[in-house]
DNA sequence: AAATATTTTGTATTAATTACAAAATTGTAC
DNA sequence: GTACAATTTTGTAATTAATACAAAATATTT
């Protein structure tokens, strides 16, 4: 938590209670939770927090660069604490999200470039969609 | 005009008054519209359009894979007829949505694999986001 | 033409997100 | 340490994209 901290700090985000708990639940939780999710998950120990201090706190991060705003999920905005260049999937059966890393994806990287044509690139997503393996194997 | 029932019939789906128009105008404004722009596009010509009809008929085209839906702008999807595979910028300050195609990012075609790990995938959506030159220039 | 299936429409609802101003907290100056 | 200023948090209300649903219209089959 202490580092929790000092990680805000150096991204030039003042730590309040409520900011470094909602950090910390990202960066222990990855799992790409939703806005309803990290609300529910942090309600017993933070019981007067709000929706509104969510949000703007999750949009802060996405702006100082310590979360991921994933647009994946067509229905709703998902988080990110990891702030690693990868990709991610989604399975269209249960919903899931799951992260896809270089070593899977070696062409990952060279698109994470700083300039295509005139275009000033600041971000990159990618998105897969399908079914995971467990929800593939439920019609056998 | 006579191409897109085709085009649709060819695809499984039937060609209706309301889909010919919204597959017509998908292939003719390849602006990645709103349901909105469509919306108020289409309204002259068929005045009794309903909302719903266009949610519809625009699930019913992702489904058949003749249009993409787009989760790059984070208020609303959007959509593009133009399902070869490529990916999309959009410029944070004006919100315009640009096509990236391959000859400017040689590495795309192998990320749209059919299986990662255990992974099946359907679909991938590159979604680059920074600023156009054109925004980029005003402060200047 | 009657019966059936499909598509379209309008209305009402849901749910994610934002706007906004008051209250609370934190930091700074004296 | 108290007063003042700035920042952060909160709650309520409003907005808006998207969906549910059933009736009406249209197209298809018998």
């Amino acid at each position: 938590m202490e580092q929790t901290k000092d990680y805000l700090s150096s991204h030039g985000i003042r730590p309040s209670a409520q900011r470094m708990a909602i950090m910390d639940y990202l960066l222990k939780h990855k799992t790409h939770p939703t806005v309803e999710e990290i609300y529910s998950a942090l309600l017993p120990s933070l019981p007067t927090l709000s929706k509104t201090t969510l949000y703007n706190t999750l949009k802060l991060f996405s702006d100082k660069k310590v979360a991921l705003m994933l647009n994946i999920d067509e229905h709703t905005t998902r988080f990110d604490g990891d702030v690693k260049p990868h990709a991610h999937f989604q399975c269209q059966v249960c919903g899931g999200v799951y992260d896809i890393f270089e070593d899977e994806l070696p062409e990952l990287t060279s698109l994470y470039k700083e300039q295509i044509g005139e275009l000033e690139i600041s971000s990159v997503e990618i998105s897969y969609r399908g079914v995971c393996a467990k929800c593939a194997n439920k019609n056998d």
